[in-house]
DNA sequence: TTTTAAATGCAACGCTGTTGCATTTAAAAG
DNA sequence: CTTTTAAATGCAACAGCGTTGCATTTAAAA
């Protein structure tokens, strides 16, 4: 059971385990993609706007969740793996589709270090594709079919 | 003169040139980087918040700008040097400062196109880089070492 | 110069995330 | 197991960024 791993988890992050944050931590932990705000809150039962935010910013900062921002208004939140599993989650190509706004990691597409201008130092780095994902691009065909 | 250029890019758009638009296509056309909301109408006279976001976008979707979101906080706008020079603004890599938030432009850096699986679409890419800049970096040497 | 459709500027709103504060609760101490 | 206490919660209210509705102004066509 994940749960038992996630309670391990936060007891070494020395943070309280509730409800509120073990919910939060299964969800993203058991979901294939990375989840936004909205999506997270609907899978709660109840559902407090300003704990959830709290909550997510904490386990951002503790790496227990990674925060991903592929646009101004799409802020999604995975389960850091790589905390259990060392092999996953390297800084992985993150890819936005633009019809149903869902966001699929795609780690077979890593992040190398770029060489930059003196001076600059390279902290983090992300990779965004927009475009249509292959559940929308099936549905697009489909219709068309249908339509001729 | 800029101007006469930017005149002739609205024409071809079939917009109507007021200074509102003027302005906003001069500052960015004769900055070196892109700027933010808050810089753009620091540097206008008459600041209306609501009129800049309008122009903003419709000269996002004209293609006379390019919008640049490098976290959901920060959001810059860049004039897109590509439609008098061909060889300018290939999409590219994005330096963003964490301490002056300023964002910097690597054109050496191009961005090719991804191997993505079955179905997947590229519509477009981003390719962002956190971290601090040579100036900041400067900044720091600098303070430390008077501190010693 | 007249006409008209587009652009502007104000007020008010909506969404996302935050802050202050009183109440509740996890978990440590006894 | 009970008491203690610092952390977590939930509510109200707020803040920032961007948007919408609508009356007024203006660029540019007639």
């Amino acid at each position: 059971m994940i749960t038992i791993d996630i309670h391990k988890i936060f007891k070494h992050k020395k943070i309280k385990i509730t409800a509120n944050r073990l919910d939060i931590a299964n969800i993203l932990s058991n979901s294939k993609h990375p989840l936004n705000t909205k999506e997270i809150e609907s899978k709660l039962n109840e559902p407090d706007r300003v704990t959830l935010y709290r909550n997510l910013k904490l386990l951002v900062e503790l790496e227990v969740l990674h925060k991903i921002e592929v646009n101004g208004s799409t802020v999604s939140y995975a389960f850091n793996h790589s905390i259990t599993d060392v092999n996953k989650n390297k800084e992985h190509l993150h890819f936005h589709c633009n019809i149903c706004n869902k966001v699929i990691c795609m780690p077979q597409h890593k992040i190398n270090s770029y060489n930059l201008p003196e001076g600059f130092i390279q902290e983090k780095c992300k990779l965004i594709v927009d475009g249509i994902c292959n559940i929308c691009n099936k549905e697009i065909n489909n219709t068309s079919t249908i339509q001729e």
